[in-house]
DNA sequence: TACGATTGCGAACACGCGTTCTTTCACAAC
DNA sequence: GTTGTGAAAGAACGCGTGTTCGCAATCGTA
């Protein structure tokens, strides 16, 4: 575990609590003085002081002689590894949308390289098997039928084998030159394409004119403030 | 729209690197003599006048006369204590369905108190604002009009003010007795709840028989294997 | 009461660091 | 050629800011 951290003052986490929230305003650090004046101290010194016995106590920790450097250590940073209970990182590699094809993923570019766009899912929407998995953006309205609407973040596996029926997958139509989701039913030598609303009409296509480019594990939307 | 962003210079970009970088390691700013050495730049100026045209497109955004002052603006929003992307727990307090009364949160019971049932929010579902936030469960087709089904979760923010107009909201509507999603538009003394979906009717009630209980925040359905 | 430890206060000090001014150089327009 | 402009360099200048030191207030302990 983390150091000990005994005891802090009412003063102390008054402080704690004004460097973190100024943090996350602007995305750097406070002077002494600022503290100073954000927590109602009437000298920089007792700033001083009281930052002196937090970085004792493992709450931050400070740079001697250069301005604003203060580290707060207190919430463990979900950093890739050591990363919460189970969220996991796939990359974005871009976006779906009717009439575009749908990105295809390199192979073995599923790993976290950290640098990339990504996604970071939430163990609630972790599936058994982590492997293969990749997200895309969706654009546009296209896809309503299967409750997915523009912006939203679909999160794919990539498949090499033929999907489970029933099984929502992103297909690529290239007759049509169209992308979408739909549940997958194989049948004989055809593919039928369901949407998830059963108020619209199914697709029936040669089973050689689609291109199932992976299920659908995840949908993650962020709705406008 | 965001701001344009036109050519950045390679010695721009790699200022940019190495801000970034630096902000991951400490979680505050580089000074600009540590930009300088840091990418090799002969002299302080040139440094500020780089910055300048960054934030002139939009990259970053400075204080005037403050030290190690820089925000990326493109980044990811910083963590408070470090620069990692932020995970966010907020409680699953409940269903949400079409005929039965909505969970409402207890007076502070947003925080993550570790114990009870909850569910992680990833970065790119977190808002700016974490406060006030709350889950539930979706159970039943009634909410598909906006392009929510059974099985999702709905994150929430429990409001104590009247909603912004257009925003998503949760409301409890006490003469049908039933819970819908739908968008918040005030007008006078009564309210028109809009579907997300176009093709479905809107409702229009008295501003007295309306409860709205939060507003969406983010959606995420797993989707079954 | 006495005394040391803890905590707090204010001011002065000195370096950190943003800013600005002056030059220089390359390149394009006239 | 001259002129103008973007990019860069180097050196000051001066405020921003961490640090330190002396001194009061409070508190626990003998």
């Amino acid at each position: 575990m983390t150091t000990a951290k005994p005891r802090v003052s009412e003063r102390q986490r008054e402080m704690l609590e004004f460097i973190r929230d100024y943090h996350a305003d602007r995305s750097y650090m406070p002077s002494i003085r600022e503290i100073q004046l954000g927590c109602g101290i009437s000298s920089t010194s007792v700033v001083d002081y009281n930052l002196r016995l937090l970085e004792r106590d493992g709450h931050l920790k400070r740079s001697p002689d250069i301005s604003r450097a203060i580290e707060l250590v207190g919430a463990a940073p979900p950093r890739p590894g050591s990363g919460g209970p189970e969220t996991l990182r796939v990359p974005l590699l871009g976006a779906i949308a009717a009439g575009e094809p749908i990105p295809v993923p390199e192979a073995g570019a599923y790993a976290d390289d950290g640098d990339r766009e990504g996604v970071t899912l939430p163990p609630e929407l972790t599936p058994r098997d982590s492997r293969d998995l990749y997200a895309l953006r969706v654009k546009g309205d296209s896809m309503i039928d299967a409750f997915v609407t523009d912006g939203d973040i679909v999160v794919l596996r990539h498949v090499r084998d033929a999907p489970n029926p029933g099984e929502m997958v992103a297909a690529w139509l290239p007759l049509e030159e169209s992308a979408t989701l739909k549940h997958f039913h194989l049948e004989g030598d055809s593919v039928r394409l369901m949407p998830a609303n059963p108020a619209m009409e199914p697709i029936v296509v040669p089973a050689d004119q689609v291109q199932v480019h992976g299920k659908v594990v995840a949908v993650m939307r962020r709705v406008a403030a």
